[in-house]
DNA sequence: ATATATTGAACGAACGATTGTTCATAATAT
DNA sequence: ATATTATGAACAATCGTTCGTTCAATATAT
């Protein structure tokens, strides 16, 4: 009868999820402003409108909130993987993600997380993997479709699929990175990047 | 007589001066190991074998010895620009500078630093003009260059040169943070870079 | 159905360590 | 003698984390 039926939890055990989720957005907020390491417990918990001890009783430590966020852009990355996989026109489908995926990099929120995670990726080894293996998603994605539309003589290049798939990521994360810090519209670089990629992979015009 | 007798300083300014570097270097140091924000103004003063107190006789504070490195990174960065305005074929010199720019990315520390630097130069506007300056150095450089070999037919790509000269560095810097994190060698990836900006640049083969 | 026991979320004071910076004092070069 | 540099103790603030405690929700026994 009542609407947690469908979803064997508690009032208790959802209540909790909540106010991890509440507690994960806050810090994300925070970190966008302050930076992670500028950013201090009290903060997160503060803005979360949660008092410092709870804070953790849902998290370990702060080290972990920013896993936790980490693990939440894997789940943001999902969609692209999933676009690439569909079948298609191998350019076409390959124009559509970078155009999306551009768009997605268009928010300065997605950069300056990212920014944020992979510089403290850098110390700590988990957070390292994690940040891997959500990047080998994304590009394994993208080397199986410029593969398919090589085969299919779409595309013209002699790079190693992996690497070049690897390529066309950096370029638009680091455009990406470049529009945050010049306070540039990423979408007026968009043209260029396609065009420039377009001539990288050997696509016939 | 003396060998200060070239340079116009006592004893004293000299000392001051080296006392600068040092600090500079031990800071370099840290920065490198632990990360700009877990590093403390004593593990820097330690390091370089120099009192607490001294340190802040010598810097104004932690943030100024931060920006003394990146106008550092400008200095390291000046041969690359001489030597992109030399004259001469211009394919073979873009393949020259991509190749030593490319090693110079391989040692980590450079790849680190810029990393600690950029993350920085987010929230701090004075250390983001320094970096961005030192970038438009390069780029406008390299920009150059890919006007004068495409005026002479060594080049044929349809981007704008100052875009496409972005889009080289960020190659080149994407691979080469790949290459850090993932713990593989640049040297490496030289032979597919090479051929991607080839493609992408439309160099006759 | 009612009473009792168990659980874990919520709280904020308290902890010890460390932060960046200042300052009075001592040493030293000019 | 004077001016500059070197020193480390001292400062206030903040750091991430732990603590004992309260209390509401759940599970169990009656």
């Amino acid at each position: 009868m009542t609407d947690d039926a469908q979803k064997p939890q508690g009032k208790r055990e959802r209540a909790s999820a909540d106010r991890r989720l509440k507690i994960r957005d806050a810090a994300m907020m925070c970190f966008l402003e302050y930076g992670f390491h500028q950013t201090g417990v009290r903060d997160i918990a503060a803005r979360a409108n949660v008092s410092l001890g709870n804070l953790y009783n849902h998290f370990p430590g702060k080290h972990d909130v920013l896993v936790e966020i980490a693990a939440l852009e894997r789940e943001e990355l999902a969609p692209f993987v999933r676009q690439l996989s569909k079948t298609g026109p191998a350019v076409r489908q390959f124009d559509k993600f970078v155009a999306s995926y551009a768009k997605y990099l268009s928010r300065p929120e997605n950069v300056i997380l990212t920014i944020e995670i992979s510089s403290e990726a850098i110390r700590k080894p988990d957070l390292g993997q994690l940040f891997a293996e959500n990047r080998s998603h994304l590009t394994s994605a993208i080397a199986d479709l410029l593969r398919r539309g090589r085969d299919a003589q779409a595309f013209d290049f002699a790079t190693d699929p992996e690497d070049a798939a690897l390529m066309v990521l950096e370029l638009l994360e680091g455009r990406a990175y470049h529009c945050v810090l010049n306070e540039t519209k990423m979408r007026a670089q968009l043209p260029g990047l396609q065009m420039f990629l377009h001539a990288a992979l050997g696509v016939k015009s």
